[in-house]
DNA sequence: GATGAATGAGTCTTCATTCAT
DNA sequence: AATGAATGAAGACTCATTCAT
């Protein structure tokens, strides 16, 4: 009965979000996710007030999506790029870049993240640290571990060090100006964590 | 007698301006400043609601003042655990040491500020720059710098290594649970911020 | 062949338009007019969203054809149990043990014109009160009237008794719990209201 | 400090609060609960927008207020009226006569709370019997009761027959034209309530 | 006939701010 | 100085209705 075929439907149904959430993730980045105006996502998306409505249950459920789409997005970004690398070293250096590389493709996504990372939204943080459970655990077992076992690193703290080095990685990827040029270099805060960590006189790996 | 009574009234309304800061400081941190009703915070001081607007202007005014002061508190802080400390590495870890106890006892105005520091309000983050720009300095002229001119440090870019130093000094300081107990130890940042710094072989002084 | 076609057609349209009608009955009980989703009635009743307006050119006119529906076969309930009856107790009786079967059996519709009765929509009332026209005219004519005439009842007036017959009937019928048991009994009302007419000594009959 | 004394300010607040319930009532009567707007009432009774909220939590509570004071006045409205009536006959039409001009006296109030009665919000319904308790209550302990005891009425169920009263008064007071005149006469209902439950033979008393 | 994506008018509610006292 | 009643702009959300397919 339906004119369009069921996946035709669902095309135009994943678009629209899509469009949904990209729009939210800049108007949440400009004004934090408080002063968003769902009217105005809505809107800017090429749609009209209510649309978001037919999408999302509400605002909460709108910055829920944003937020776990962002992690995915995140994740799949880091592992792409380190799973490649197998020296300790080569995966500091790739995983600084990989963030300061996904903060600069997706500026908005990624200024509305720290903003709840650091804002008052308990329930919302409680959300990203679930969706950044999976990066927080590879890079503990994937390069903070290896480090250590291999004698590369210095005999730290495992847990301690990944939030250590989560907070620096967070912390330096999220300085950005307005246009989304990062103010410090993925190679210094790199160097920085690596002379953080490593065994004196150890050899790159 | 006149002059009497006029200082006693001085007196009085500067400390209405501090309950009124303190509410706000509260108010702020709970519920982040766009939720933050300042109505309530001229409640919960003890005040009806129109009195806060016998000392600010509005609600602007009221959290630039709120991270003038707690710039200025935490400035002094800082200054005084670091200033009768000489050698660098007692300087770097009397840093975070006061970084953390700042944020235990001043916990309210802690997270409001921090609330600004990664939020989307780009007015209160320039306001806020400036405000600490004589925590920078100090950063960078009491710890830094000498530290590489004496050989203690490798001779990293001074710029880049405050911004780093402050990114995780920040960082780690505002990652506490809500009670106010911070996640990560001083001693640990310290020691990581230590190494990653450090001349290999430094003696530490 | 075409003429088959044509009837099954209808068919199928008649169908639909009763499946509509339920669902708009069991969503205009639980929730009154004012706040029955239209969307939801046409989709509780395994259709489309917009399906409905095929079917009803709006809102309104989806409940007045409820109304019209509901009070037609009200009619017949109660024109097929009394009609039956000869004598005046006995069509009392039958009349009020009508109205309780009716609203146990069609729970949703009773509900919804009950609720339209008491409600603020005059429009709809005036739609209710001509459609319930006929059982007016009934209990008047085939209850009251004959009553007084063979001297069963007192000689009361013959328009406020049916309205305060209805009044009783409507009152009680409507009084259900939420699985639509009734909190009277109709003999017990039908007995209230042949003391309230009988002559004193009337035989019944 | 404040310049109003304390009981200026209470009879403000008491005076606006009347002005909003007033308004309240009439809006709901005509437009029923759902069809109400918060805002109408607001400006209707002479004040913007949002001060109903200054005074209210919010619709909810407006119109439980509205019941609960309805309720009030109509009770003491009754209780004073019958009272003072000794005999069970006089109670009975002082009961009807009460319940009619008290719909006269405060139409829309009374209009209000027939459409809650009758509509389909179960939570407003219970506020709704909690609150006439008493009005219930009365009846059967002072005009049902006593009755069956002097021998008055018929031995018929105090229970059952207080539901039966108290519906035959809601049904008959609730059947006003739109500018509040009564369908029925207090003293035609009283006649039909007496004649269903006095003894035969008995005697006014 | 049926579908369901989209629309946008309408409503409840919040709260920064004003101001008469 | 302080008060608190009042204001009204702004924003989240609902849903009857339309219409292209």
């Amino acid at each position: 009965m339906a004119r369009h075929k069921q996946s035709e439907r669902e095309e135009i149904r994943r678009e629209t979000r899509q469009a949904l959430l990209d729009s939210a993730a800049v108007e949440i980045a400009r004004h934090g996710y408080d002063n968003a105006n769902v009217n105005t996502i809505s809107q800017s998306a090429g749609f009209a007030k209510g649309t978001v409505y037919n999408y999302f249950p509400g605002k909460e459920a709108l910055l829920t999506a944003l937020i776990e789409e962002t992690a995915s997005l995140h994740r799949t970004f880091i592992l792409e790029r380190i799973q490649t690398e197998k020296g300790v070293h080569e995966r500091l250096v790739a995983f600084f870049r990989a963030g300061f590389d996904f903060v600069t493709q997706y500026l908005p996504r990624a200024q509305a993240v720290i903003n709840i990372l650091y804002g008052p939204h308990q329930h919302f943080k409680e959300t990203l640290y679930e969706a950044y459970q999976p990066i927080f655990a590879f890079v503990g077992q994937e390069i903070i571990a290896p480090g250590i076992q291999s004698g590369v690193f210095r005999p730290v703290s495992p847990g301690y060090t990944t939030t250590l080095l989560m907070t620096l990685y967070l912390g330096t990827c999220s300085q950005v100006d307005e246009r989304g040029k990062p103010m410090l270099d993925p190679e210094v805060v790199a160097d920085f964590a690596w002379n953080a960590l490593k065994q004196e006189y150890a050899v790159r790996r």
